[in-house]
DNA sequence: TTGAAAGCGGTACCAG
DNA sequence: CTGGTACCGCTTTCAA
């Protein structure tokens, strides 16, 4: 089953040595010949020489183990995500143990609960859309353990956190829309509880006020499960279509939801964009093929994968206690296609 | 750091028991008093006792993590694969550690030493497009390393393996283009090395020949990096598009060909289907919204990430040398949209 | 500079 | 049925 199985103690047995010494040497310790630390050093990599990770974790209380908390897998914003988390825990020697949650709140507790008990060395956090209370988070960050959070983030707890321009990259959509001519321009966007939907919203507001257009809260709906629940998207896309002065131009705040409204609008035969327009934030690949190409506010989420990890990296390796801690705001770019 | 820092020896105090009465109450073992037992696993569970995996690794060189070798976390067809695996981890308490080679033979070779060191009980593995020499999983698997392929799979090595119908899924899609009128029908595929490329080409060329239709090498054309790079598919087009007799339909055989060759005749501006067909492999979520909508066959991602996942945890737990391995076969679903 | 020994948290064998 | 104890592989005092 093992391979190599080649341990301290072979070393030390193979070169007279006691069992510390030969850690000592290993680990580049301090006071050890430079002549002792060499031998061991090329005796180790002669006979590919690999630390036992649990006997290490056990004794260190140390698990090179990062735990991923998010909603969906397979979202095309959350998988580049992890693939940038993976890159850089790859480089490092860390291990990623993903949990997905699908928006529940439940399932959000029960992973942290698994993750903690794997002992991991960090955690690398979005919030579900049902989260409210953070105190099983907090209890945790009090104890000691490291996190990050990205993309859904609080500022209830104290740590760095790598968000999205939410709300640049919304002024800008909105912007374009206005620009285009547009005038009654309405939003479905996601769950009230997450932090990027009250960015967003505040862009869109933003916006529409500078310009010097009235906001008005019907325009304004919500999809609690953030699009994971079709019936959400279609309840809110519905009754836009139906108030008595319906929008002419629909700005959506994820992914999910653009291509679920997308796809109801196609279905239903709205012309898009001349009965109405579409914007929204998306990561799919390829919005180009849509019919007609859609306009999307694109985020870099395979850097914002990375960045996380980074910073969550410095906070488990660093020696003092972190007190300063960052807010990384990333770009959007916003790819105008004939949707809008 | 730690939570609850609870263990076998503070119950054991608190009880007045030895370590080992604690152990075995705990594991549910033979030979211990209905009485104690009882009252061992009420005080465990009242102080929400959790065993230390890292203890319980080093001492039974188990360590509850499945290892997964894949080329791409962000493609939709992994995503969901991944998904699906990580829905059986969870609720059998497994780890997963995900890593991705970007279809580079050499990154699968030191993904697999990092899995191995990592000391993973098993491996779930979909081979990169580069890899022929399976040595580095032989290797391992002559050791005693449970591993299941799936998706992209080798006969090579004896175990389980999880695989879609390719054959019958292309034969499908195929036929669908005859009994449509095409004539000249092509096929954009993978990398040859791998299992898919050449099942589906079976597929290919038997729904051919069954219908009295030549098999023109001229019209298969192999992107060896399987879609990943843009220019293969390219070249791989262009150089049907240019030939005496261009093909009047396209079989794409993967997620990522399929995008990129859509992508490539819409920037073309080439009339789908009129002036050439499409049909292709894809799993992403909503070919509904493509211009024109996406003939596609589907696969079972999820479903296949689950089994794969039932399989290796079975041969993991078994008690005795498994001797006979499946060859579990999936359906495909073939969508009939307007690009055919 | 090196060695001996304790211990991280569990498990399993051997006695009793 | 229960207790004592060695040991998994490594790190880290404490002595020498």
């Amino acid at each position: 089953m093992k391979i190599e199985t080649i341990t301290i103690k072979d070393i030390a047995k193979a070169l007279n040595l006691s069992y510390s010494t030969v850690s000592r040497a290993l680990k580049g310790s301090y006071k050890i010949s430079e002549s002792t630390r060499e031998m061991v050093k090329q005796y180790a990599s002669e006979h590919h020489y690999r630390p036992n990770l649990m006997a290490q974790s056990l004794k260190n209380k140390k698990s090179r183990c990062i735990g991923v908390v998010l909603c969906s897998i397979p979202n095309s914003f959350f998988a580049e995500v992890i693939s940038g988390i993976e890159s850089i825990a790859y480089s490092q020697d860390y291990l990623l143990i993903i949990t997905q949650n699908l928006e529940s709140y439940e399932r959000e507790v029960k992973n942290l609960e698994n993750l903690t008990w794997r002992s991991v060395d960090g955690l690398l956090v979005s919030l579900s859309t049902e989260t409210e209370d953070l105190s099983h988070f907090q209890k945790l960050h009090d104890q000691g353990l490291p996190i990050v959070f990205f993309d859904r983030v609080t500022d209830n707890i104290k740590t760095h956190r790598v968000v999205t321009d939410n709300i640049g990259g919304t002024y800008n959509a909105i912007r374009h829309l206005i620009e285009r001519g547009y005038k009654r321009i309405a939003t479905v966007t996601s769950s009230p509880h997450i932090s990027i939907t009250r960015e967003r919203l505040e862009g869109y507001k933003k916006a529409l006020t500078e310009f010097g257009m009235p906001v008005n809260d019907d325009y304004i709906k919500y999809c609690p499960h953030g699009g994971m629940v079709m019936d959400e998207i279609e309840t809110a896309v519905e009754s836009l279509l139906q108030s008595n002065e319906p929008p002419d131009a629909l700005f959506t705040a994820s992914d999910r939801i653009t291509i679920g409204t997308y796809s109801l609008l196609t279905k239903k035969g709205l012309k898009i964009p001349d009965e109405i327009a579409v914007v929204g934030f998306s990561n799919f690949g390829d919005p180009d093929l849509f019919n007609p190409p859609l306009t999307t506010i694109r985020q870099s989420a395979f850097e914002m994968g990375k960045l996380a990890t980074e910073l969550l990296i410095q906070l488990i390796e660093s020696k003092r206690p972190v007190t300063s801690f960052e807010r990384k705001v990333l770009p959007t770019e916003l790819i105008v296609r004939s949707s809008t």
